[in-house]
RNA sequence: GUGGCCGUAGAUCAGUUGGUAGAUCACCGGAUUGUGGCUCCGGUUGUCGCGGGUUCAAGUCCCGUCGGUCACCCCA
């Protein structure tokens, strides 16, 4: 239909009925990260470009095409693309790390990427994150892991695949690079097109292209977990071990890598299986980026941190949406009766309870059905034969009942 | 960004070989002039996404556009 104005694309609007699964699953990711120490942060949404282009890096996507960048009184500036760069800069501008050895921070909010929408993927977008500052693993990294598994389990999303691998550090993981290129180089013509390209831009992304010619030229290429230090390896052995410890069922895959630059060593991505989520069933991603903080001018710090992306969070799960606008709902006969209801109404929620007046006015009956679609437990009658006898009818609407309730006694019969 | 599919009342959809629209749910009212969830009856709602074109005539064909969706890309 034509609308004077409509929403922009691949930004969406969450009417009420859908918030009250919003906020379900917000609880409990809020329950489980505050069971693992983690503190909420706020930071703003909108941060100086440079700030994504140093840690996301160039040559990834979202910087070189999906940003939503634009220039205020001469400063670029960007609509953030992703939780961690954020964080990572309020972290070093405030000195964190002075006032407390490890820090363990949670947030949540919007994300803003450039990309074609699909199912599970907008270009408005919510993520909840955690990030830990100051600890090196790979305990911490583990524990984060299972976490994350936990807190799915508790969304009731069961069908999951973790997925670790390690880039190794800062020296190893440029060593690896080049090492793929040339062993990639000789291969080119048989890349897919994307793949020729990328091998001087970003090469490491071809280990996790789907295009069948690409998994035929990366089919024995030299992996990650070939080329890293004995320090990367006890790294993540530790790791492993550590979630064999848990029985957090998990599977190496030496082509994960990621699609930002700032990763170093532990990497991981938790996928769903369900239908629901077809091709974009990325979960959560995360993993250490031990040298962004020092990047971005902070001291040498080890850090980890993933993100979860809340819409498809909620396709995986089944959380039903329950209906629930008032416990009480007042349907007043007539014009006397409405004034007596506003203050009613009043009355009962300085006590605590939820109380919608039906103020349309209309016949009995159609008050009540209301009641009912709210989910309302109890309503009140009130006519000119109550007012004149200085009572109201409570109604029971579960149990049918009904009974006169003397004006005074109200808020204590309704909370009974 | 590339390609495929789709776009009809608030929602889910039907609409036959082109003849200017229907069902169900929801909503409203009624079935004892003040009593609900079930049932029954009745009622409201659409510039058939938008803009062009073909045709005597288009929801139905063609082009464009916007939006959604699937795959790729990428990622949460």
């Amino acid at each position: 239909m034509s609308r004077a104005i409509s929403g922009v694309k691949g930004m969406n609007d969450l009417l009420p009925s859908e918030v009250a699964r919003w906020h379900a699953m917000e609880e409990t990711i809020r329950e489980v990260v505050r069971l693992h120490g983690y503190r909420e942060i706020r930071v703003p949404v909108i941060e100086h470009t440079p700030l994504y282009v140093r840690s996301v890096g160039e040559g990834t996507d979202i910087v070189d095409k999906e940003m939503y960048s634009f220039t205020f009184h001469d400063e670029p500036m960007t609509v953030r693309p992703e939780g961690t760069a954020g964080v990572v800069r309020a972290y070093v501008e405030h000195a964190v790390h002075t006032k407390e050895p490890v820090s363990r921070f949670y947030y949540e909010g919007p994300m803003f990427r450039g990309e074609r929408p699909a199912r599970g993927r907008y270009r408005q977008f919510h993520q909840a994150g955690c990030e830990v500052f100051g600890d090196p693993g790979p305990v911490v990294d583990a524990e984060m892991i299972d976490m994350i598994v936990a807190l799915f389990a508790r969304l009731g999303i069961k069908d999951v695949e973790v997925l670790v691998n390690s880039l190794g550090g800062k020296g190893t993981k440029a060593k690896y690079r080049e090492k793929l290129v040339e062993y990639l180089t000789p291969e080119k013509d048989a890349l897919s097109e994307d793949s020729k390209r990328r091998l001087s831009t970003n090469p490491l992304r071809i280990l996790d292209s789907k295009d069948p010619r690409d998994q035929a030229a990366i089919k024995d290429a030299p992996s990650v977990l070939d080329v890293i230090d004995d320090d990367d390896r006890a790294h993540f052995d530790g790791l492993r071990r550590h979630l064999d410890k848990l029985q957090t069922p998990y599977t190496v895959e030496p082509r994960l890598v990621r699609g930002l630059d700032y990763y170093s060593r532990t990497l991981f991505e938790i996928r769903g299986r369900g239908g629901e989520l077809g091709a974009q069933n990325t979960l959560a991603g995360g993993g250490r980026y031990d040298g962004l903080v020092e990047e971005l001018g902070g001291p040498a710090t080890p850090a980890i941190g993933f993100a979860a992306g809340l819409e498809r969070l909620l396709l995986a799960t089944e959380l039903p949406a329950k209906k629930l606008e008032a416990d009480v709902l007042i349907a007043p006969m007539g014009e006397r009766a409405a004034g007596e209801a506003l203050v009613i109404a009043r009355e009962l929620r300085a006590a605590g309870v939820p109380v919608v007046v039906e103020g349309r006015g209309g016949s009995l009956k159609s008050m009540l059905r209301r009641a009912n679609s709210l989910g309302s437990a109890k309503a009140i009658v009130i006519g000119d034969g109550e007012l004149d006898r200085g009572v109201v009818q409570l109604k029971d609407l579960a149990g049918h009942s009904q009974k006169d309730v003397p004006r005074a006694e109200i808020v204590l019969a309704v909370k009974s």
